[in-house]
DNA sequence: GAGTGGTCTAGACCACGTC
DNA sequence: ACGTGGTCTAGACCACTCA
C-alpha cells in the first residue's frame, strides 16, 4: 500500500482519527495527554505534536494551553443567502434577515457595528467602479449568537452617496439599510454574490474566536441599483458554525 | 500591545509575512532555505520550520522535499453557480454548464467519469427522503482544466430512478444528466445548496493535487422535482483555484 | 554531490487550568 | 501543587531535487 512504512506521527494521526470517528472519543471528549501518547506510540514529544497538530489542521481536535486536546463539537446555524435581500420579507420581520435567520434556529442574535470613512482599496474600487483611493463608507459589523462571536460582515458604500445619513451612524437601522436606500432612490436589483474560503489570519482568528484549523468562509456580495454597483459587503464566517444557503427555482436565469 | 513579547517562531513569521506582502517575495518566489533562516533569526531549525509551517497553514506559501519553499501563485476561475442547471443554456451548448464556464474563460476542460451502486448513507438517504441503506447510483467526476485537476463532483440519484439507464454508465451524457432525467419525467425545477468549507482529508488532498493550508469549498445541492428530490450532488473545489459565484435578481424569492 | 525540506530524538523551562 | 499544552534547543539521519 504505502511505498515504504508511514512516518511515525502520521501513523499517529491516523490511529487516533479512526479511534475519534468510531466513537472511542466522542465530540466534547478529551483526548490523552501528550505524554501519555509519547508512551503508547513509543514516540518523543516533537513527534505526538505532530501527529496531533495533524488533527487540528483537519479541524477534528482543538488545543489550548493547560487543558486536554478535545474533539471538536459541531454547531452549525444555516445562514440562508438567497433570500437575505428579500425586500418584502425583510420590511415584515422590521429586523435584517440575518437576525431573522437566526431567531427562525432558536438562538439570540446581537451585532457591534462601527462606521468609518477610508480611501477604496483596488479590489473595493473595482466592485464599485470606483477610482482607487475615492473616499468609501465602511460599516462593519461584528454579529454574535448567543453572546458568542459568530461571523463579521463588513459593508462598503460610495460615500457621496450615503453621506450625512444614518447609514453613516453606528447604529442599527429598524428597516435595514437596503431598504433605506432604497427611499433614497437608490433601489437595488441585482446582487452578485462570490463564495471563497480562506484560512484565518491571526486578526480574524482571534475575532471570531475560531480554532486553528477551521477555515472562513468568505462572501463577496455586490449590490447593483440600474445603473450600476451601490454597495459591496463582504461577510466572513467560520465554517464550524455556518452554512451558507442558496435556494434556486428554474426559470430564474433562463435570460 | 503584546501582553508580553510574541514567541520567536510567531515573530518569524509575522517578518516573512509582511516581506511577502510587500512584495520582497513576490508570487513564485522561493524564500530562504531553513538553514539560512536559523542564523539570520538566530533560532533552532525546529523554531524556523514552527514559523514557516504558520504561513504554509495560512495558504500563503508551500513547501515540498528538496526544495525551496515558495510563495503561492493564485489562479482562480469562476464556477456560476446559479446557471449551472440553466435548461436552455445547457441545451444550446451541447455541453454541460461547468465545462461551458471554463471553455469561456479560455481553457480546456475534461473530466474522468466513475459510477458504482452504494448503500446510502445517513446524510444522503436524508437529502433524498430515502431509508439509510437503500441503494443509489453515485456518479463521480473528477474534473481537469488544462490536464490539472481541479475538482470532484459527485452525484447520488436513487437507483430504482435511473438504473438501465445511460446515467447508469461511467460516460459523458451529451445533453446533460439534467435533461436526460426531464425526458424520463424526472423534470427538475428547484435546488437547494448548502455551502461550506472543510480543510481536505489525506484523501482528497491527493485526489485534488491540493497544497497543505487550502480549504475545500464544498457545494452539496439537492435537485427537486414536482414531487419530491432526485439528486444530491456535492461538490469539492480547492479554493487556490475556484470561485463560486451566485447571481441573484430581485422578485425571485418573494414568495 | 551539494543543498533542500522531512522525520525524529531527548531533553529543558514556561504559561495556564484545574484541583 | 500538579498536570496540561506552548515554546525552544541542538543535535541526527533520510529523501528528494537540481545543477
Amino acid at each position: 500500500m504505502a511505498t515504504r512504512s508511514e512516518p511515525l506521527y502520521v501513523q499517529l494521526a491516523t490511529s487516533l482519527r479512526a479511534k475519534i470517528q468510531s466513537g472511542e472519543y466522542p465530540p466534547g471528549s478529551k483526548l490523552p495527554s501528550e505524554r501519555k501518547l509519547m508512551e503508547v506510540y513509543d514516540a518523543s514529544r516533537n513527534t505526538v505534536r505532530l501527529g496531533l497538530q495533524r488533527l487540528v489542521a483537519e479541524g477534528l481536535v482543538f488545543a489550548s494551553q493547560g487543558r486536554a486536546y478535545m474533539v471538536h463539537r459541531q454547531d452549525v446555524l444555516v445562514y440562508n443567502s438567497s433570500r437575505s435581500e428579500d425586500h418584502n420579507r425583510r420590511l415584515a420581520a422590521g429586523v435584517d434577515a440575518w437576525v431573522q435567520d437566526i431567531q427562525e434556529q432558536g438562538r439570540t442574535p446581537s451585532q457591534e457595528i462601527s462606521v468609518s470613512i477610508e480611501n477604496a482599496g483596488p479590489s473595493i474600487a473595482q466592485s464599485l467602479e470606483m477610482e482607487p483611493g475615492e473616499l468609501v463608507l465602511v460599516r462593519r459589523r461584528l454579529r454574535f449568537v448567543d453572546d458568542q462571536p459568530w461571523s463579521t460582515e463588513d459593508s462598503y458604500y460610495p460615500h457621496e452617496l450615503v453621506k450625512n445619513t444614518p447609514i453613516a451612524e453606528p447604529a442599527d437601522i429598524p428597516e435595514g439599510v437596503i431598504a433605506y436606500m432604497a427611499s433614497l432612490g437608490h433601489k437595488q436589483t441585482r446582487y452578485v454574490d462570490d463564495v471563497t474560503a480562506v484560512m484565518p489570519n491571526p486578526k480574524q482568528a482571534a475575532e471570531l474566536a475560531v480554532e486553528a484549523g477551521i477555515p472562513l468562509l468568505v462572501r463577496t456580495r455586490v449590490g447593483y441599483t440600474e445603473t450600476g454597483p451601490v454597495r459591496v459587503t463582504i461577510t466572513a464566517m467560520p465554517t464550524d458554525r455556518n452554512v451558507l444557503r442558496y435556494e434556486l427555482g428554474t426559470g430564474e436565469n433562463d435570460g
